[in-house]
DNA sequence: CCCACAAATGCGAATAGTTCTGATTTGCTT
DNA sequence: AAGCAAATCAGAACTATTCGCATTTGTGGG
């Protein structure tokens, strides 16, 4: 019973080979922001016989059960991150693609006073920075 | 020349109807936010024989002549909305789907101060405030 | 005012991302 | 180890959007 099986069986859902092994990529990959095409390729790479639609629905209960989120930059595909439980937003680079996290009290605070202002509770948001190099 | 006209013409566009009716259309629109199938249809209850792929072409042209914005929200179809050069974000409503703008010149500022802190230049960003109503 | 020619359009096919369907397999319960 | 619900696979379907190409439409020059 490894710490993936655990944190499966927590969030109510039977420890498949699939699922364990979508886990752990996302856990042991290098810049935590992935797609499910990167994901099918991993597992593609690695050994496994994971069909991408079977991806894309582990990837969703993953969601609802809160193991993972995800989110939507711009168009293109969604990209999926293991959520620790620290909120944050994104920032991406225009020039490099490079995904850089970060979090404002401020601005969280503020979301809630102008969804309260107009008679609004909030119930999530979406913030994402287009941003490039400084010097450029 | 009617004012489309010359919007269009201003904009280094030649002047075709389905040009101009799409203008219309999205000057004319009770909310201002519509997809571009919202478009096609209303051209399609009016009168014309415009395609949907004309639609989006158009609407594209729009965008990067400064006439019209794109925004995403979540996943789902694309919205367009007149460019009235009053820079906004917006927030939707998770029950009834409306969608209510909003300017906030502090978290403007703040993101401005996020990108340079990491030694960016902010070029854009996506704000979408997800909200229910109070008393629910 | 008309003509030529580039620019724009329509239609259908193509693409990207994601979800569904239905037959087969897998893993939990005993 | 058996039974059964839940999960998976492969491929089809679907949604949103773009492309290719034959045809049409505006527009500036004569």
């Amino acid at each position: 019973m490894t710490l993936e099986d655990q944190e499966l069986k927590k969030a109510g859902l039977k420890v498949t080979l699939p699922r364990v092994k979508i886990l752990q990529i996302l856990e042991n990959c290098s810049d935590r922001h992935m797609t499910a095409e990167d994901i099918y390729q991993a597992l593609r790479d690695s050994d496994g016989d994971v069909g991408i639609a079977t991806v894309y629905r582990v990837l969703t209960q993953f969601e609802a059960a809160g193991l993972v989120e995800r989110h939507n930059f711009d168009n293109g595909p969604a990209i999926y991150e293991i959520d620790r439980g620290e909120h944050h937003d994104h920032m991406v680079c225009t020039e490099t693609g490079k995904v850089i996290e970060f979090h404002d009290a401020e601005i969280e605070a503020l979301q809630e006073r102008i969804a309260a202002a107009q008679g609004y509770q909030l119930v999530g948001h979406s913030l994402v920075l287009y941003v490039k190099p400084k010097t450029s």
